[in-house]
RNA sequence: UGGGGUAUCGCCAAGCGGUAAGGCACCAGUUUUUGGUACUGGCAUUCGGGGGUUCGAAUCCCUCUACCCCAUCCA
């Protein structure tokens, strides 16, 4: 585990030292409806990371609540995705279907608890009732149905006995509530539909908000961490498991942003849609974010895990750039996998000085790799180079072969241009060339210089196979939908030419064409008789970047106007007071109108300032350090009070503590609601202002700091905040901090 | 317009009152029989804006702004 924890991996570090749960229980929640991408990759990635690194467990969980989109074939595609990522799941893969009956034991609880009633308004009427993110809305008339009668009819709802719709339950919480999620949430809803798992034995189904939490609470799961969309379905969770007062420890809900990559989408639905319209081929196209994309198109587990890794976890909306997940497969199969030739755009070249045919030899990985293994490659007369790598105009810094530069071929012979023959539309249709017999790789006593080595595959020998070069499937960063579909999103060549070995010896499934980038042996179409390979990335092309020379104009960067919206005005009351302290009491505009504003924090100032009257640090105080505990509580729930403030501030003000230490004294106060002088004196936190006893420490400090000393001296007056700090921590924050101030700033002269 | 969230480099992201981590991308240079890799160096005087508190603020307070989520009998 890493040093630094991610907010979900701190919370339960912090829960299991509080002793909150003896286990640390998580759990992959998808409902069996799509085929799992990469989102739901980091989803498993946490749940079952933290389950790991806490020594946990994770359950992997169907939540088929819903019959009528799910279906078993979503089940399998999930399993196979976790299982691909290398996480195991125990014995059993658990399904909300599974605590039907106990969810609905739980309903009639809720129903004889009167927390519960069966409703009968239509869909329609339901959503008028609901009101509006800004009317509250209005409780329907079947919701004072006697317990007897909500029994009954759920009971019957469960028979089959209606039709769909006529009743839903409901739980019984406020329509007025200002989380419209908490505005009398369904619990069920009548469905004659057929479950893949439990077949036609229900006509009544749970929905999320109700099924979930019960399902998290039923297998002890601990923490069940979900996506932001669910931010305000936690008040409803929290309902049903506090109303139902179940034995604890229960569950408890936490949130991170979803992840988003650019030049794709992610959402069910589109991938759906792109499936559907058949503008892919299939849940496992490798031009889809999907977990079964990515496998077929040659991703290796590690690399989406250690993708997941790096993005890192974290509450604000994100969009991931997709050359971060480039960067790790490229990073994982540099070091695993073999180099071999192919040769994409085949450019036919005849060395006519060299007769006869040799094997050379050929490791299959570079120096910097630390692995073993070649093959032999054959060469004769007749080879191919990728055309690419040939021009008869060469623009500056052209490396490859031209009619006046020579170029190596990798593993053998430098060759040179003699004869470029064309057709008669004069496109290239085969160079001449010479070979030097002295240069062969390895023994090359030429000494002629190359600028660079390029792939190549003997005529006689190369086998043909199928490439499919793959693309982004989107051509803008954000796509929308079809229209920004990329038309050269796979581009197939039917003919690349590719070395022997490959295709006979089989040294791998994943390879690296030289000089292309990684490639990997379809799992769905390749044969012996037609070889298939998948682009899986390209390397890193510095070349490319520089020829093409994309002269992208800088967007002119309108620097973002900030417009400063309307303060809202203060009443004629506020106004006063305002006025009042400004003029009579001489705090600055500020905190005046912080003060104010603010009934609760305006009262408390005004107590206080009765009892001891320095009114500015005073009400620096009360709007600043109190004003933050009023944030959350109200005045008559603070464990401090206005008097204890009052003394406080006279402490600051006749210098026996500083204002640093007055922040923890107050923080103490905040907690214990004990009085300042008292914890003053129990902790001797009396302020340090003598020089004679703050230097030697000073000394001590820039003694152990030399390097610090160094920067400070040539320029970095930064660091002044730093040797101050050091002080103040090694006086355990007792140093009058002007005072270390003062004399830091004049040792370090 | 009510409620709930979020803002730190081009993209992610640490940071929790005392020197603005790290990764990707980008730019230079070294090595290289892959224009790959590896290595070295450069990339935020500033944390959405404006005020305030403090010796000291990305961190505390006030205020404004922008974006996301919520009015499915979906999850």
């Amino acid at each position: 585990m890493s040093e630094r924890k991610d907010f979900l991996r701190t919370i339960v570090a912090d829960d299991l030292k509080a002793g909150k749960y003896d286990e640390v229980v998580t759990r992959f929640p998808p409902e069996p409806n799509g085929f799992p991408h990469i989102g739901h990759a980091k989803s498993i990635a946490i749940n079952f990371g933290i389950a790991r690194d806490y020594d946990g467990h994770c359950n992997l969980r169907m939540d088929d609540t819903n019959p009528t989109t799910e279906d078993t074939k979503y089940v399998e595609a999930l399993k196979e995705a976790v299982e691909w990522l290398g996480f195991d799941w125990g014995d059993t893969v658990y399904f909300t279907s599974d605590y039907f009956p106990k969810i609905y034991d739980y309903a009639i609880q809720l129903i004889k608890m009167g927390k519960a009633y069966v409703d009968s308004l239509d869909e329609e009427e339901i959503r008028e009732y609901r009101g509006t993110v800004t009317q509250a809305g209005k409780r329907s008339k079947y919701a004072e149905r006697s317990v007897e009668e909500n029994l009954d009819l759920f009971e019957r709802m469960k028979k089959g006995e209606f039709k769909e719709g006529e009743h839903v339950l409901r739980a019984k919480i406020d329509m007025a509530a200002a989380n419209m999620k908490m505005r009398d949430p369904l619990m069920y809803r009548i469905r004659h539909a057929h479950h893949f798992r439990t077949g036609n034995e229900w006509a009544v189904y749970p929905m999320y908000d109700f099924a979930h939490c019960l399902s998290d609470y039923i297998e002890g799961v601990s923490h069940s961490i979900c996506t932001l969309e669910f931010e305000n379905n936690r008040d409803v969770y929290n309902w049903v498991l506090d109303t139902l007062e179940l034995e604890p420890p229960r569950p408890y809900q936490h949130e991170f942003a979803r992840l988003g990559i650019n030049y794709t989408v992610m959402s069910k639905r589109k991938l759906l849609e792109l499936v559907q319209s058949g503008v892919v081929d299939g849940w496992d196209d490798p031009r889809l974010p999907t977990i079964a994309g990515y496998k077929r198109k040659g991703y290796t587990p590690e690399s989406i895990l250690t993708f997941c890794e790096q993005i890192g976890i974290a509450k604000a909306n994100s969009m991931v750039d997709v050359s971060q997940l480039e960067f790790c497969i490229r990073d994982d199969l540099n070091t695993k996998v073999p180099r071999v030739m192919c040769v994409i755009n085949p450019l036919k070249v005849t060395i006519t000085n060299y007769e006869g045919s040799e094997a050379l030899d050929a490791s299959y990985y570079p120096d910097d790799v630390p692995k073993e293994g070649s093959r032999k490659l054959p060469f004769s007369k007749e080879i191919y180079i990728d055309r690419e790598d040939f021009t008869e105009a060469p623009s500056k810094g052209y490396f490859r072969l031209t009619p006046e530069q020579p170029v190596r071929l990798k593993h053998a012979y430098i060759i040179e241009c003699q004869e470029v023959i064309k057709d008669a539309d004069g496109k290239i249709t085969e160079i001449k060339a010479h070979y030097h017999a002295t240069s062969k790789s390895g023994a090359d006593t030429s000494g002629i210089k190359v600028k660079s080595a390029i792939q190549w595959v003997d005529a006689a020998t190369a086998k043909e196979v199928e490439v499919r070069l793959y693309d982004r499937l989107f051509s803008c960063e954000a796509p929308e939908g079809v229209e920004d579909i990329n038309p050269d999103s796979l581009k197939v060549i039917k003919s690349a030419l590719i070395e022997p070995a490959v295709i006979t010896d089989k040294p791998d499934e994943r390879f690296q064409f030289e000089r292309e980038g990684y490639f990997y042996a379809d799992p769905v179409d390749y044969s012996d008789e037609k070889p298939v390979f998948n682009k899986i990335v390209g390397l890193k092309d510095s070349w490319g970047k520089k020829s093409k020379a994309r002269k992208v104009t800088p967007k002119p960067q309108a620097k973002k106007v900030q417009v400063d919206g309307e303060v809202a005005p203060m009443s004629e009351a506020e106004q006063a007071l305002f006025e009042k302290y400004q003029n009579e009491l001489g705090l600055n505009s500020e905190v005046a109108n912080t003060l104010a504003r603010d009934e609760q924090l305006s009262s408390f100032y005004e107590a206080a300032l009765s009892i001891h009257s320095t009114p500015v640090t005073l009400a620096n105080m009360v709007s600043n350090e109190v004003a933050r505990e009023l944030k959350e509580k109200s005045a008559s729930a603070l464990k401090f009070t206005a008097e204890q403030v009052a003394e406080l501030v006279k402490m600051i003000d006749d210098s026996t503590i500083s204002n640093k230490i007055a922040k923890q004294v107050f923080e103490e106060m905040v907690k214990s609601g004990d009085n300042p002088a008292k914890i003053v004196e129990a902790k001797g936190l009396v302020q340090i202002s003598d020089p004679s006893k703050i230097a030697p420490i000073i000394d001590d400090i820039i003694e152990k700091n030399p390097d610090n000393v160094a920067k400070f001296k040539a320029g970095n007056t930064k660091l002044l905040g730093f040797f101050v700090g050091q002080v103040l921590k090694a006086t355990g924050g007792k140093a009058n901090p002007q005072v270390v101030n003062a004399l830091v700033a004049e040792k370090l002269q």
